[in-house]
Order: C-alpha cells, then structure tokens, then sequence
DNA sequence: TCCAAGTATTCGACAATTCGAATATGCTTG
DNA sequence: CAAGCATATTCGAATTGTCGAATACTTGGA
C-alpha cells in the first residue's frame, strides 16, 4: 500500500511535469472556472494541444470539467494544488542562485527543439 | 521569463514523478542524511538504479551529496520540498475516495509490467 | 601497488510522452 | 436534418524516461 500511495503521488507529480500544463492550473489558479477557448487563446496554443493536456489534467482528477451547452469550462479541483505552486515559487526563490544557473541551463539547451538542424555535440 | 519559471517548475515536478525518487525524497525526509548503501537497501532496489535515480535528483537540486570517504551520504536541500508531500498527502486524503478509486484502477493496470505474459485485452 | 568496497556512468532495448494534423463527437440554431 | 462552433480523440513520428547489465571511477587499506 505505501508503495501504491507513492504511485499516486508520482501520478499527481507526473500530471504537473510540464510547463503547459503548469501554465492551465495557474490560469485555473489565478481566473477561476474557464473555458476551454479562454484557455487555448490566452495560452497561445493549439486547440488540440490544450485539450490534450487538459485530459492529462482530468485522468489525474486534478481539474474538474463542467459542461455549459456548448463548451466546457474547467476549474482546479482542490486549492490545496494552488499551494504547492506557491512552495515551488518558495523554493525557487530560496535557491535563486542555483536556480538561476539551472535556468541558464535550460536556456542553453533550449527547449523542446524541433527544427534544430545542426545541434549535434560530439561529432 | 514566466515560461522559464514554468519550465523550472516542471522540471521539478517532473524529478518527482515517480514512485522511487519519492520514496527516496521521503526516506531522506525522515531519516535525514543517508548513506547510498542504506537508500538501496532500505527500498530494497539495485544499487544502479537507485544511483541513477540519485542522479535525477542531484541534476535538479532536490538533493545534496556530500562525500565521506568511502561513501555518499545524500540529504534533502529544502524542507520545502518536504512540505510539497505532505500537501500532497492533504491532497490525497481530501479525494479520499475517487484517490481509491485511482488507486483501484492503477492497480488493475498494473504498474510496468515488463513480464506480464498474457495480460494483453482485446484478442 | 593491488584489491575490494561503494558509487557513478554508459549502453541498448523498450515504454511512455508530446506534438500537429486529421478526424470525430456533441450541441445549438436554422 | 444540415451547418457550424466548441471540444475531444486518434494517428504517426520524434523525443525522452526507465531498467538491468556491464563497466568505470574513487577511496582506503593490505
């Protein structure tokens, strides 16, 4: 059971592991109930790439979709979720330096590159 | 900038997104400073993988070594971090219910099964 | 110096995630 | 019912994560 409690978690952890992801339970935070579109145009993101991670989000019940005629409006399910953005915002802050430098890591190696052409390291 | 915060939070998550890095976080949680013999031991695991789960964990920050000559003695970097879980478990038992119904159905699914032989649904 | 203990890294196979494109579903109005 | 909007799902290709096996590195002692 301790072992399926982990799996659990690692799920919930797992649902939040990605920056779009990250950025809809913020909005969700921050706007309260919104809709799909609202989503999708403030994002700036395709309508299919959002409604994907949205299931992400409702597989791991951390979002709940209310239907209204037409669209569907999604709100955080649990406040509690909201908190642990804030200690991620906490953490970040005490360990800025590094954090930084973890940036500028990232920066570097830049994310999600698709069109890279000649990146290669190491010939 | 707010998308390289959200891309550092997501990394975070994402070095906490699974079952054995928490049970590594949570047993450095709890019993502090800790030898890399005792981690695998303790979670009865290969001294490999929990060395690269160990890795994750360095690469992101969640997690200090410091060496003593023969060994690694690994510690948690912030008590942040261990608040994150427990708002998590706050999480779980506040979704008692549809958590064990995830649960139930994470079991169903069994988790990476890599041997399974005959599992397969749909003929 | 050689060996053994304790950790870390690399490698190859396989599983899972992610994206955009295409397509499907559901509701509402005419 | 047809058309049209809002949302969801499916597909294939590319990328990333995971594991065990093998191997390398580092330290302390014989």
């Amino acid at each position: 059971m301790q072992d399926n409690l982990r799996r659990f978690k690692a799920e919930i952890f797992q649902a939040l592991a990605h920056p779009t992801r990250i950025a809809i339970v913020e909005l969700l935070r921050d706007d309260g109930e919104t809709a799909v579109t609202a989503v999708y145009e403030r994002l700036e993101l395709e309508q299919a790439n959002v409604s994907q991670h949205l299931a992400v989000l409702r597989s791991k019940h951390i979002v709940v979709a209310r239907k209204d005629g037409n669209q569907v409006f999604y709100s955080l399910r649990d406040r509690a979720l909201g908190k642990v953005l804030d200690l991620m915002r906490q953490f970040f802050h005490a360990h800025l330096e590094e954090s930084l430098a973890l940036l500028e890591d990232m920066r570097t190696k830049e994310p999600r590159t698709k069109k890279t052409p000649a990146g290669g390291r190491k010939p």
